[in-house]
DNA sequence: CCCCCCATGTAACATGTTACATGATTGA
DNA sequence: TCAATCATGTAACATGTTACATGGGGGG
């Protein structure tokens, strides 16, 4: 079964609305939110894998004569099933960005209760995460030469910045 | 002309001191430097590619009979010239894993002044980020949606925490 | 009239992923 | 002796990068 990458899965996000993919491009070209490719060497043949695959729809828009995109009933669910997959470990120390996309593709797909135990998740395995870091820290003080240790600082440095998004969205969200 | 990939880098790293391709594969496995693919279809044929531009070579230890790499002349020149590039804008937002492999590579290269200048040409560059990011956030405001304004959020506190330990870890350079 | 942006594509290429495969060594 | 780990590789595959290519429309 087609599994879409994780820039099929946020131009789905971005198709919830229709779009060209032309400003598909340009809103990976120019905003902050989705650090992805933008050239159309990218993003057209990744229009056409989720199109063959009915994920998304080509229209034409009546008013203005242009070719639009958006996201089908089945493209919706493919998103759904992938926001509600089980945060793991690994999302969390390899795959933040993805974590990020489905926090926002969430908002439009999930409920409360959903929304809060994703935030938990995302909480307790960045807790699990920090944990780690700090016992290899300690551990191997001896055997890493300055640098390395400095950046070992580093990444525990943004895994509790992390975390404390993660707090403090969670108390958001409880708070209603 | 050739030029490694970012693996490619990282592996160049590691054999500073000589070790044979599965100990390349068991740091990538089982440390937190390095969050790097390990697996032998991607580790080998990358040796591979550094074997044959002449940046490794292989030798056979003489006390315990294994194959072991070791990064040439060749090599080290192409590691430095890597590291010495000047840190641009691009970097800090959609590398930020290669601006920290070279600042770990770096101890072994440069001198106090070029790592020096290296921080706090990143501790500019985080905070040129920053103020991109503020400010599309406080220009979007409304158009944003919660979970994107959100999710940018993360990014600004993130960027934070980069420039704080750039900050810091400039400091501890500068005192010596 | 010319340049820039809109708009879409394709072809070559390198790389990484996954899965498969093999054989040696070592400790229980 | 049997399983786990050491140790190295290859083949198929999907994807992303870079570069090239085309054509329309609008503004200076």
């Amino acid at each position: 079964m087609y599994t879409p990458t994780t820039l099929g899965y946020a131009i789905l996000g971005l198709l919830f609305k229709s779009k060209t993919g032309y400003q598909v491009r340009k809103i990976f070209e120019t905003t902050p939110l989705g650090e992805f490719s933008s050239s159309p060497g990218s993003i057209y043949p990744a229009l056409n894998r989720l199109l063959s695959e009915n994920l998304i729809t080509k229209e034409i828009n009546s008013t203005n004569n242009k070719n639009e995109f958006v996201i089908t009933k089945r493209g919706i669910s493919i998103v759904k099933d992938w926001c509600n997959r089980p945060l793991t470990l690994d999302d969390v120390k390899n795959k933040f960005g993805e974590v990020m996309l489905k926090f926002v593709l969430m908002e439009q797909l999930s409920d409360r209760d959903t929304i809060n135990l994703f935030l938990f998740s995302l909480k307790e395995n960045l807790s699990v995460y920090k944990a780690e870091l700090d016992n290899y820290l300690s551990n191997n003080r001896t055997d890493l030469n300055l640098h390395s240790r400095l950046a070992l600082q580093q990444g525990i440095e943004v895994c509790n910045a992390n975390y404390n998004w993660a707090l403090n969205t969670l108390n958001k969200y409880i708070l209603n």
